[in-house]
DNA sequence: ATGATAGTTCTATTGTTTTAGAACAAAATT
DNA sequence: AATTTTGTTCTAAAACAATAGAACTATCAT
């Protein structure tokens, strides 16, 4: 069984979020993380399909930034958001970008 | 009299503000403004002192971004923030990000 | 007028990022 | 056992970004 590498919360970089986050597929593969919940590599969409191994370049950027958690179940990688952490490191900030990036719950909420 | 592009409020986009906020040089920039209110371009502090060049590149990148505004006056160059009409575009956006950077203001708030 | 000040523009260097093809590895299915 | 599925690692190309030196422009002060 092989481990990934994961920053503790207490390591990440607000400039490192920001940066993960400027990156459309990023930040679409976070939307769709908030939106659904843990998922694996193959269920993300993309606007424009990128390579498997563009993706796996992308979770990696995502993980080390500290905004993902990826744990290898058989021969599928879950992913999920780490919402919890981050809203106590940097309270307000995820929602305020997932709001901003027009997702669904947070922005429907605000709209009205 | 020399005139400056500003994008329009409705064209910022979300991915260029992370991106322009994702450097640390441009963050402090905009942390500074945000604590002084206007200021020149040669009143700015930075961590490491770079080249002038450098900060005109830099100044360019945040006001393409949508995140500041400036105006000639003289020889001098005075630079704001575009606080109001960035609060209004992205509701929470700026101050979670100046939140989560360490800025004395809102992050007072928040820690009592 | 001369000089100093404030900042830009031009150009170049160095390094980083996005992208993906090809080969690979491990687990699941047949 | 052979094949399919799921995704990684390696390698490389092309695009982009951070940095700053040098020459420049415009304003202000003497």
């Amino acid at each position: 069984m092989k481990t990934v590498f994961h920053p503790s919360i207490k390591e990440v970089r607000l400039e490192n979020i920001l940066y993960a986050l400027s990156d459309p597929v990023r930040l679409s593969v976070v939307q769709q993380l908030e939106e659904q919940g843990e998922m694996t590599c193959g269920q993300f969409k993309c606007a424009e399909q990128k390579g498997k191994s563009t993706m796996t370049h992308h979770f990696k950027v995502l993980r080390d930034a500290g905004l993902i958690h990826t744990q290898v179940e058989g021969r599928e990688h879950l992913t999920t958001l780490r919402r919890k952490e981050l809203d106590a490191r940097f309270p307000g900030l995820l929602s305020s970008i997932l709001s901003a990036a027009g997702i669904l719950k947070t922005a429907a909420k605000l709209r009205r």
